[in-house]
DNA sequence: TCTAACCTTGACGTTGAGGTAAGTTATCGC
DNA sequence: GCGATAACTTACCTCAACGTCAAGGTTAGA
């Protein structure tokens, strides 16, 4: 578990990291980012020429979305794959936001992304007020708890005073 | 599917159902129900002479909160099973409210069943958060996308009058 | 009492989400 | 160029959470 090779420091831009690292940095295991590129979570990052895989920064940002969604939401990798897709399609929209040509088609593209989004904005609201309500609930009891502890409470001190008359 | 059979209506107090009533009526298949009391998520229900199982209101009271912990939550079932047998402590108590004996063997139980409690709450209130966050963040999303349709919309129009000019 | 519909247990299969091990190849510092 | 460390692929294993028969027992209604 004790690294001792540097990350590779060649690249003198962006700084790109070995799945060692990433495994590391994030809290994930390298069988899982294997698993995630082979599932279609992460797009398979570029390589050395050995073969070894090179993560860029925003690779890791979209491993940290789906570590996100994942533990928020609990669902299986197949809709969270559909989830960050659409976060992705944003990008590139925003990316080659230049080509003047296509334009419909780009209308297209955005409308899609909008009903996505949509759908995961419903979604999220829903849970968001299902789950505030179950904390509600759960202040609810515990307020009934602590009454009830006091009444326990004075019960016991009660019983004390009656053992020690006796 | 079709079910043709009444359910026993010989029950005069509680209306006590089969499995297959109770897997139509929730939703959830026969064989998790049997699943789930295998793994202790739902206590063994009573059952007929003849071994079918009957399940009360309060069986399926349970159920559906397991099914909605689940659904909310997407914990593993272990898990929800701590959670829902947390809630059952509070029923317990207050159904032997009335012996006086073991009153501090009482409170322990209580204040066990406090501590589960709280850090559901805590649980639920980070996750309520986190999610708040996530939507105020598609929520503003949504707005640029909105923004950058209608900017889109007004390309296209400049387009369509540019090509009827020529 | 007979039968259709329902239920029982048992055992094996499946799918999702990885863990683990083996054998081989790369990289890097010396 | 060598040795230590890290990565690569391939393949099999595991665990949870059920699905899916199979073979037989139960129940209610005609």
């Amino acid at each position: 578990m004790v690294r001792k090779r540097l990350a590779p420091e060649a690249a003198p831009d962006e700084p790109y990291l070995q799945i060692g690292e990433v495994a590391e940095r994030t809290g994930v295991t390298q069988r899982t980012l294997r698993f995630y590129e082979e599932k279609g979570l992460l797009k398979p990052p570029t390589r050395m020429e050995g073969g070894f895989r090179l993560y860029s920064e925003t690779d890791i940002q979209r491993l940290e979305r789906i570590k996100r969604l994942k533990q928020l939401l609990g669902f299986p990798l197949a809709e969270i794959k559909e989830m960050v897709d659409a976060e992705e399609v944003k990008l590139q929209l925003k990316a080659e936001y230049r080509p003047e040509a296509a334009l419909s088609q780009k209308k297209a593209q955005l409308l899609k992304a909008i009903e996505v989004t949509e759908r995961q904005y419903d979604l999220i609201r829903q849970k968001v007020a299902d789950l505030a309500e179950m904390q509600s609930k759960l202040e609810e009891r515990l307020a009934t708890f602590g009454d009830w502890m006091e009444q326990l409470e004075r019960q016991l001190t009660a019983n004390r005073k009656v053992k020690t008359k006796v």
